[in-house]
DNA sequence: TAGGCCATCTGGTCCT
DNA sequence: AGGACCAGATGGCCTA
């Protein structure tokens, strides 16, 4: 796969050549972006056979004076600038969704270094690791807030985490919602998050087996 | 070859 | 009215 990144401006010039962007966009493999375009409600393989059969002999019948309207071809022509303008924001908007995700990615450990973690990958394990390490922060606050707390009592103390983050399925998994019900959670298994793990990709790969 | 992941297109809906 | 957002559909690429 090749996706060559271009910086899109967003008027008049993006609807001459916004397809050259993706060598397997569908659009482009079409021979005609015009005529998907014209029939909006069809799927790409619908633009072959009856339909198309129609309109030619339409056009034959009428090529003189009955065409389509001077306000109908207008009509058509403000549509389809439209729907291309759509399209344009649409493929910006993901753009920098997966920007976004990118960013996300850069900030998460993964092992190896080039492993890249699929979208809904990346979500999860952000999920996870934010809840590890606000958990390591509680902890760590209780040793410090009480004195008499020794490290070793903590370990007994199971506290009760917001998240099982150590499950194979997604806490949040139902309905994106943290769970409270959770399995111990304890020093050792936030040790145990940060330990690596032997996977296809990476260590923390959420449904391989690690969490979520 | 099937399944997973992804990019893109598209029409609908909501918001400004 | 136009833009943002969303979800479904589609097709390409990759891997087990």
């Amino acid at each position: 796969m090749v996706l060559v990144k271009v910086e899109y401006r967003d008027e008049e010039e993006d609807l001459i050549s916004p397809m050259s962007i993706s060598p397997q966009s569908p659009a482009q493999l079409c021979s005609s972006d015009d005529e998907r375009l014209l029939s909006p409600a069809s799927s790409p393989s619908s633009l072959h056979g009856k339909e198309q059969d129609e309109g030619s002999k339409r056009s034959k019948r009428s090529s003189r004076s009955r065409g389509p309207s001077r306000s109908g071809e207008v009509v058509m022509k403000v549509k389809k600038t439209r729907r291309i303008k759509a399209n344009n924001r649409e493929r910006n908007r993901m753009h920098h969704l997966n920007s976004a995700l990118d960013s996300l990615r850069e900030v998460l450990p993964t092992l190896p270094e080039d492993a890249k973690l699929t979208k809904i990958e990346t979500l999860r394990f952000a999920h996870n690791y934010i809840w590890a390490l606000s958990e390591t922060l509680r902890l760590a606050d209780q040793i410090y807030d009480s004195p008499s707390t020794s490290p070793s009592s903590l370990s007994d103390s199971s506290p009760s985490p917001s998240i099982s983050w150590a499950s194979t399925s997604s806490p949040s998994s139902s309905c994106g919602s943290f769970s409270p019900a959770s399995p111990s959670s304890s020093t050792s298994d936030i040790m145990d998050y940060w330990q690596p793990q032997d996977h296809h990709r990476s260590p923390f790969v959420p449904g391989r087996g690690v969490f979520i």
